[in-house]
DNA sequence: CGCGACGTTGATTTGCCTCAACGATTGTGG
DNA sequence: CCACAATCGTTGAGGCAAATCAACGTCGCG
């Protein structure tokens, strides 16, 4: 229909779930009927704690990360999103009520969105897409409960490691401070780590 | 079939069911012939570090635990599950391989069990489950968002309160090394916490 | 140019661990 | 039923990991 952006954008999605399980030309045009484009500037607030969480956000390029900010003015990242992530309050969305979480874009940030009425009526028209966001969510508790793991069990140095081991493609795209938010650290002593596994990893 | 036990335990889990989302009497019957009982002694295991995560299993009564053994002979537990709770290895069940989780009992417990494949048969021949168990694993997923935020963002003490709080129906339960492996610190930390909160808490 | 955000470094403090010792409780075999 | 071992919870001394606070150099940007 309306592709009047350089590429189809519509399509990535498409491919996305297509990857998963195959898609019927019914359900193409249901994806496409029901998710719905937008753009969002650099610290552009996607979602804000005391709102409800409207949307389910498909990341189709730059980056956006959730948290949770604590009284003193700091914040703890949960989850950062680039291309072909979700990224939402799944609390909030699914029970309607107020998020004590944030989303915001780190950098420009392009997604589609679907809010959960049209999310509901998607699973009645498409009962395929039950199964797609059952295993889209156990992949997620799957990849929180290693992080929770390594948390528990592991010092600042190693969590960092696994970081930089399992999403070198984030390292260069985010600041200091926004790893040390997620690793649950002091951006001061994320410079310590660096500096000794450095001069450890050299010879 | 044989329900020579005392109650008809399916019962109880047709009522879980029930309680999320309305069953018809074939999906009654269905799930009366995929799920099977069984019983486990304390200590037994029912999912052994190494091997394939075989079944998803739905606890009647008694209480398991799965956690994460360290080179060092320590433990990291990442669920406790009583009465009504679910548990598995929910990457290890899925993909079929071998598990790097262990899960045994900490009381004599007995639990319905469904394979991968009975589960998946559900799926077909009853779709509905598809939306149950996507929101069973999403409850799952916003408990385990709370309890990353949680390990973060606070000290052991308010992990250890927060703890009291949500589940005080565990505490009379568990053994004070139980919860430490829970909390992700030592015992004698526990111990000196719980002194500590005593003599805050008593004027 | 000057300001503000970012990264680094050092001194100090705090949270939690390690190790060791000691009662109390549990359980088990004689 | 008792004796013994094993496990559990407590307490203390000492050590390490990470936070806090403060100062400073760098860089991008208005």
């Amino acid at each position: 229909m309306n592709s009047n952006k350089k590429d189809n954008p519509v399509s990535v999605l498409l491919n996305y779930f297509d990857r998963m399980i195959e898609l019927s030309s019914e359900e193409r045009e249901l994806v496409t009927s029901k998710f719905h484009w937008r753009q969002y500037k650099k610290h552009q607030f996607i979602l804000q704690e005391g709102d409800i969480c409207r949307h389910f956000n498909f990341v189709l390029n730059g980056c956006l990360r959730i948290y949770k900010s604590t009284e003193s003015g700091g914040i703890h990242i949960l989850q950062f999103a680039v291309e072909n992530w979700w990224i939402n309050d799944i609390n909030s969305f699914h029970k309607q009520k107020p998020s004590v979480l944030n989303i915001d874009a780190i950098e420009e940030t392009e997604i589609f969105q679907i809010t959960l009425d049209d999310l509901k009526d998607l699973y009645l028209k498409a009962p395929k897409f039950e199964r797609i966001f059952r295993i889209l969510v156990e992949n997620a508790y799957f990849k929180l409960q290693e992080r929770l793991l390594l948390n528990i069990s592991s010092t600042a140095e190693d969590r960092y490691c696994y970081f930089c081991d399992t999403y070198p493609y984030l390292l260069q795209r985010l600041s200091q401070i926004q790893i040390a938010a997620y690793l649950g650290i002091t951006p001061e002593f994320l410079s310590k780590i660096k500096k000794k596994s450095l001069l450890g990893g050299a010879s």
